[in-house]
RNA sequence: GACCCCAUCGUCCAGCGGUCAGGACAUCAGGUUUUCAUCCUGGAAACACGGGUUCGAUUCCCGUUGGGGUCGCCA
């Protein structure tokens, strides 16, 4: 029997990342067995299935490279087959029509359960129990002719050849009813998996108050969608050992139920960031690039020359954790309307001998025979030498002079990268506003 | 309330009868660096509790406590 895996979710709009795992560990699982994984869109709720949330989930699942290998099935097209089951068990005696609680809204197709206990192996919760008495007989067709969840999802599950079903485990007290429907409808039911929750910090399922939930927004965060896979299917399951930064290929490998966790995991945005910056820094140069541009150019700052650009990116090395953090790390590189931060001038400028200090390191620089790193490095070292004052007073005034603030790249490679048109036209403003905060205020 | 599930550092995991209880994130203290980031070194930090079983329990069993889930003509 080849596995054969599916996620199916009902599209909102949104795609929380809870249901993604879900998708995720269905993904591995039908790798690792070298099986199939499918999808099916639950888009009977007219109200909230619309196209755009249709495409939200596609475009999810796109993103994380976890695309279905077979044509998704859309279950609204499927209400025939839903109420033909319904037909065969009525004709079968496994379900009566009733106008349950006498609601006057006429008459709607109820589910007999068999009356017996139920059971059924979960591959992470293991073997779950429970009494005829706490199993009652529920509506699969509504008294207005539309089928229910249960109904459909079991139809379905048995039209796609499902062998496995893995979900959250908030569906472990609808898996009774599954399992009798598989057995009245004379299917085999499929192996089931319930996966623990994703909860908050207070234990609570992890929802938007608690910050970014859906995959769309890790997505606009500039957060990787490697980094985002590797991250959840972490949250539960475990290869075993230490590791933790894993390829498709060796979580495909190593993927097992038995290593999943029953109990709920807490979503930590914290180490989400550092997995993200390490799966950044494994990035080849070129493929930062393209995402950098990105930022820059969202910001209204797309440079004219690439090469340029690619200047700043590579002496910034590793220190944009995110792509979406481009442009307010390197602005200074890329216009001369900059932010200057208040605290960072001041506190540099505040240094002893500052302006002075800048005013002749900049009629060096003027005159400097090469603009390379190195040689900017030598020429402030030599002066600092020649005036006996510690570098560190030096390069604080000029880092803050010359890009507003106080964190960057190496300073030198700074200055080599700006150029000394600009870091001259810099040092001089920066020399005028340090002179006007100076100066006494007036009114 | 009933039924079900769960329980190792703050967090995510490792451990599957005998370990100085391990790693990662976060955190703290140093070091490297012109800043920041990186990097290096070190520290603090956990087996919820009570009974069993056993020569021996974090590990197996039962309770307690705590947390969560489910109880729709929603999905």
């Amino acid at each position: 029997m080849t596995v054969r895996t599916r996620f199916a979710p009902s599209p909102t709009g949104h795609v929380h990342i809870g249901n993604i795992r879900a998708a995720i560990y269905n993904w591995l699982f039908a790798r690792r067995a070298g099986g199939k994984y499918l999808l099916r869109i639950e888009d009977t709720d007219r109200e909230r299935s619309t196209p755009e949330a249709v495409e939200a989930v596609h475009a999810a699942l796109r993103w994380l490279a976890i695309e279905p290998d077979e044509p998704p099935m859309y279950q609204s097209t499927r209400r025939e087959a839903h109420l033909a089951a319904a037909e065969k068990l009525l004709s079968s005696g496994r379900a009566y029509r009733e106008d349950k609680g006498g609601t006057g809204k006429g008459e709607c197709v109820i589910f007999r359960m068999p009356g017996t206990d139920m059971r059924f192996h979960d591959e992470i919760k293991g073997d779950l129990v429970k009494p005829a008495a706490d199993l009652k007989d529920f509506v699969i067709v509504r008294s207005d002719g539309s089928p229910v969840f249960h109904l459909a999802n079991v139809v379905d599950d048995i039209a796609m050849g499902v062998t496995h079903v893995i979900r959250g485990d908030d569906h472990i007290e609808n898996t009774y009813r599954h399992v009798a429907l598989f057995e009245a409808l004379g299917a085999p039911a499929p192996r089931y998996a319930h996966l623990p929750m994703i909860v908050n910090a207070q234990g609570k399922p992890y929802s938007k108050r608690d910050g970014a939930a859906y995959v769309g927004e890790f997505r606009e965060r500039g957060f990787l969608a490697d980094a985002l896979f590797n991250y959840l299917a972490l949250l539960g399951w475990s290869p075993g050992g230490d590791r933790e930064l894993l390829s498709r290929a060796e979580m495909i490998e190593l993927f097992d139920f038995a290593r999943v966790q029953s109990s709920p995991a807490q979503f930590d945005l914290r180490k989400l960031l550092w997995m993200n910056g390490e799966y950044m820094r494994r990035l080849p140069l070129a493929e930062r690039e393209a995402q950098h541009l990105a930022d820059l150019a969202r910001h209204g700052l797309a440079p004219a020359d690439t090469a340029y650009a690619r200047r700043v990116f590579e002496i910034m090395g590793d220190r944009i954790k995110l792509f979406t953090d481009t442009a307010a790390q390197t602005v200074y590189f890329f216009t001369e309307d900059y932010p200057v931060d208040d605290r960072a001038f001041r506190k540099a400028m505040a240094r002893e001998g500052a302006q002075e200090h800048l005013a002749e390191i900049a009629r060096r620089l003027a005159t400097a025979p090469s603009f390379a790193a190195a040689d900017l490095e030598n020429l402030v070292r030599a002066y600092g030498e020649e005036r006996g004052v510690k570098i560190g007073q030096l390069v604080h005034p000029l880092r803050a002079a010359v890009s507003g603030t106080d964190v960057g790249p190496g300073l030198f490679e700074m200055l080599e990268t700006l150029g000394r048109e600009r870091v001259a036209a810099r040092i001089a403003r920066a020399l005028d506003r340090a002179r006007a905060l100076a100066a006494p205020a007036h009114d």
